[in-house]
DNA sequence: CATTGTATCATTGTATACAATAATACCGAT
DNA sequence: ATCGGTATTATTGTATACAATGATACAATG
């Protein structure tokens, strides 16, 4: 769940121009213009200005004063920058759902870690790519930290298509899963320093995945997927 | 340097708000009605909905559609918090400063830590402050990782008034500053490893000392600071 | 021909007007 | 007196109007 609420007009604007700067619609350095957006999506300027200040925000977009705005997005150094990030914070999110977990989220955990496996046997990698995103957000909120959340969403939102990618390799979705169970195996057990552990090499072998292919590849793959769908 | 600039009036309006939230002159749940800013800082309710719009994805501010506008804030929890993820990122990011760091700003670093043990004798806890603020800074641009360093130079923020009552309390600043130089010490002799951990020890250590005195008289006292410097 | 100044146009910044929604107060029925 | 419903008011959501700023084209000048 996003911070920005889909219902309004400004949410909806906000996550519509979000998605087409991360999935490249919109092209690094673009000129977003107002007028052109607010055409585009059929609302006034209003909504359209209250979404890219927040995209600003976000460092997807730089606006110059009295200029413009221009589309940021991610570059592929972004991209490993979070991943290296998100190793460290990982694990001490890990570290903390250990220690504040219920019983519910446990119970969530292990539907979600056999459900991908079933889907990982069948090769439903959206599927799986799915659970997998649920898997870490049920550890984010697990962590009750509301710092760690926000950051942690955003982060495993931002990399969403390189994510997609890499589960979709040769063997890396079971893999994956595999991890997956070893982290919440430790959190049951009440491990938390094992936990942190785990969690902090789950992320450093999607990262080894991820390099083995070649990041640069995943992401063309992605793009071309993208448009295929999208015609 | 912040992202939203200080100029527009939304910049303004902006980090006015901000402050206001950080300051505590906005209690945590309390509304902000549009209209009652937009008088109080002699503007329209346009750039305040735009900078309300800008704080919720910040997390600072939680908007309910049609409904208004409320303070988070920051709880003890979320200091907390943001010490921890700041404790393990810090590391990381000495490390990547260590070895991407110009002269130029290695030579920064040098004077930086000469300015401040000079204040620090003085006893002038808002020079050592600042100069405090400028090292890490200095060090999230070193890293040459935008990623790393938005989000630092947030947490920084976050934490500016607990980090300035650390800093006044017996002896902190001069080892505060001992810290620092150490850590440029790795820096120069290429350590990347030791400036890492030699940063990562140096908040804990900031956290240990905040321990000590108190998350909450320190906060209290900065309360009262800043009461008496208003009047 | 290059350069500078100026007029025109495009775009953003801010304010305001109007619409939609939620909160409140009031009134009547039971 | 209490509960429900309706009218009123307050507040936010969106659209538009106008002002300010920056970009562009073109002519005058050297």
């Amino acid at each position: 769940m996003d911070i920005s609420d889909n219902y309004s007009l400004r949410g909806r604007v906000f996550h519509e121009i979000r998605e087409g700067i991360l999935s490249g619609k919109y092209k690094q350095r673009e000129e977003l213009k107002e007028n052109t957006l607010a055409h585009e999506l059929g609302v006034s300027r209003t909504p359209v200005r209250e979404a890219l200040r927040q995209l600003e925000l976000e460092g997807l977009v730089r606006i110059i004063p009295n200029k413009g705005a221009y589309v940021i997005g991610l570059t592929e150094q972004d991209i490993w920058d979070i991943y290296a990030a998100r190793s460290m914070l990982e694990g001490l999110c890990a570290r903390w759902a250990t220690e504040h977990i219920t019983p519910e989220q446990k119970k969530e955990l292990a539907e979600n870690v056999e459900l991908a496996e079933f889907y990982a046997q069948k090769g439903n990698y959206t599927q799986v790519c799915e659970l997998d995103t649920r898997f870490h957000e049920i550890l984010y909120q697990a962590s009750k930290s509301r710092i760690m959340e926000h950051m942690m969403l955003n982060f495993h939102h931002y990399v969403e298509r390189v994510r997609r990618m890499s589960l979709a390799t040769e063997g890396r979705a079971k893999e994956s899963n595999k991890e997956h169970r070893l982290i919440l195996q430790a959190i049951e057990e009440k491990k938390p320093e094992r936990a942190e552990e785990l969690a902090h090499q789950h992320v450093l072998s999607t990262v080894q995945n991820i390099d083995n292919y070649g990041l640069k590849n995943l992401l063309e793959a992605s793009g071309k997927a993208e448009r295929k769908e999208s015609v």
